[in-house]
DNA sequence: AAATGATCAAAAAACGTTTTTTTATTCATT
DNA sequence: AATGAATAAAAAAACGTTTTTTGATCATTT
């Protein structure tokens, strides 16, 4: 109806409650002396015009404001398709929350894109999501003197701290479980940068590898070749070495290449190779056949992010490092043994 | 190292380059006249001195920030578990990015919670999902005067700009799948509160039953009851009514719900009965067996609420209504024909 | 009765920008 | 040589708050 009606500010409450602007801070902030009667009338007068304190000059005067911003440096052609659901959203849903439970709202500031500065958004600190070693945002967001909290190590000298997502434990389990289900020659997909999840994980393959006698068989392939590209990566792999009858793809968009690649090639996914996957999330359930990944537990990874941005941020003392409880095998039909996958 | 270092501020750079603020100002936003040589020195300054301007002072100055919010009041019990990677949080990735290519954030604002107000964020508008007629946020939205746009039309008198979901098209998918698939006794399960999708859907099914001679049967559960609560009211509904064949679950949550209460009263799904279920999600394609549903397209969805939201904050005038592409049905076993659920 | 201290509310300053206005140059034009 | 643009940069105002300072009133203590 009123087309463009201006703003209600504090200057307009005052003036209803014949008062100055400061008093009506001290008013609706509880702060100061102003007496009984004054502050209902300028409580009454606030209620009665509906005003709301600008969050943003508030924020300006006060130093501070009440956003988090959670990054995530994926490329486009992992996090997204199927997996646009997955990892990076699971996540977010449950930050958003526990954000939210603290008074402050989550940011969101999704695949990278070309040149996307964090400065320009009113951040008060930030979550960044597995960030590889070249990751842009962490160098960024210290520059920034932001409060950072990684979830996974970040891969540098540098250490911020973070929520440990276990992928020493997570690589154990995957390994262990295609061992036991009688793969004799494992192999090693994951991506080409450096990540602290491929880290850890090549490390413990190698050990495995070493304590039983196995030849380590790894294969980087680019994350920003998607599922394709991971598709070839493994076509490749399977040729060169056709033993191979255990397959541990890291990332659920590249074994689901590779599933592909195996089909292609004449190999029987579980009863020729038996394929896993970190991330238990659509990518991995949907695959066919459904693949065996473990259970992250990123609801407790999110909100333990944002209990310890929140400590940084109110200048707590807080732990350079969180651990969220141990992932969990969840066993799918990729790996199953005996003759036939038909499911009841 | 240096611990609590000030922020760099347009001072700095200005006594750095020798300047003041104000002409800073213009040389970093390019306005007004500045001399060549001036100018250099100034964004060398600023580059040196890792300047940014601060986002909440310049969006109180120039009365606008960067920022829109993404609101939705589906209840948790609605939204959480293995849906909470569904349907909010597949339109949430979508919408960052669009949002990201007009250079706005994306603030979420996730699950209603007790006394979330939007107010307190200082965003520049606003996204609801699928309002319900007692949604909290819209009026207070609209009492900020705040550019809203709705995904899924406002289902009240008031009309506020949104994109189209096409309910009744995506019930008459259902319906006439069912139909055609057989069922001959069809119920429909909505949630007890008033939505524009359940409003549209049961209209349809009205006249669908009436053109086909079938007494409409019409549940209605709480969406705070989750998927125990669909279970229940299934139950209920197929001990009242053992005739039925065919069920239209509109959630899919409740879908869920349904498939179980089915199976507990010895119906097999799809045999006895088949399921069919809006959102084509992580819920309906992991149900046992997998739910038909259908491809809603969120992703168009959600980047026309987005640029839709833009043109309004911008004051371009825009449409009251925004129609993404027609719904397409996602066939799955749960309305399949033949006797045996095994799939190759 | 003067000094103290508590209570109230106004006034002023500050947060970091952008925008508008003012002042001071330069430079071509009559 | 005088006029007036055009250019350049400084100065001031404004955005909407909160916080600090000041000033006044009033009751209490010495």
């Amino acid at each position: 109806m009123s087309g463009e009606r201006r703003r209600v500010t504090i200057k307009d409450v005052a003036r209803a409650a014949g008062v100055v602007p400061s008093t009506v801070s001290q008013a609706l902030n509880g702060k100061g002396y102003v007496e009984a009667g004054t502050k209902k009338r300028i409580l009454e007068a606030a209620a009665g015009l509906g005003y709301h304190p600008d969050a943003r000059a508030r924020g300006l005067r006060m130093g501070k404001g009440q956003t988090i911003g959670l990054f995530s440096a994926m490329p486009p052609q992992v996090a997204a398709g199927p997996s646009r659901l997955g990892f990076l959203m699971e996540i977010t849903a449950v930050a958003a929350e526990a954000a939210l439970n603290k008074g402050l709202a989550l940011l969101l500031a999704p695949s990278a894109g070309s040149g996307f500065a964090p400065e320009t958004f009113g951040i008060d600190g930030a979550i960044v999501l597995e960030p590889a070693a070249d990751d842009p945002y962490v160098p960024r967001l210290l520059e920034l003197n932001l409060p950072v909290v990684c979830l996974g190590r970040y891969p540098r000298e540098e250490v911020v701290p973070y929520v440990d997502l276990h992928s020493a434990v997570t690589a154990g389990l995957l390994l262990e479980h295609l061992w036991e289900n009688g793969s004799r020659c494992i192999a090693l997909l994951i991506g080409d940068r450096e990540r602290t999840s491929y880290r850890e994980t090549e490390a413990v393959y190698q050990r495995f590898c070493g304590e039983r006698g196995l030849t380590p068989l790894v294969r980087r392939t680019a994350e920003s070749g998607g599922e394709t590209g991971a598709h070839v990566t493994a076509a490749a792999l399977l040729q060169e070495c056709p033993e191979i009858d255990g397959l541990c793809a890291l990332v659920d968009t590249f074994a689901v290449g590779a599933v592909q690649a195996a089909r292609a090639a004449g190999r029987r996914v579980p009863e020729d190779l038996k394929i896993v996957t970190r991330y238990d999330g659509l990518r991995a359930r949907t695959c066919k056949p459904p693949l065996t990944a473990v259970d992250l537990h990123l609801d407790a990874v999110a909100s333990l992010g944002v209990e310890l941005l929140f400590r940084r941020i109110s200048g707590e003392d807080a732990p350079t490092r969180l651990t969220p409880p141990l992932p969990t095998l969840m066993p799918r039909e990729s790996t199953a043994l005996g003759e036939s996958t038909v499911k009841q």
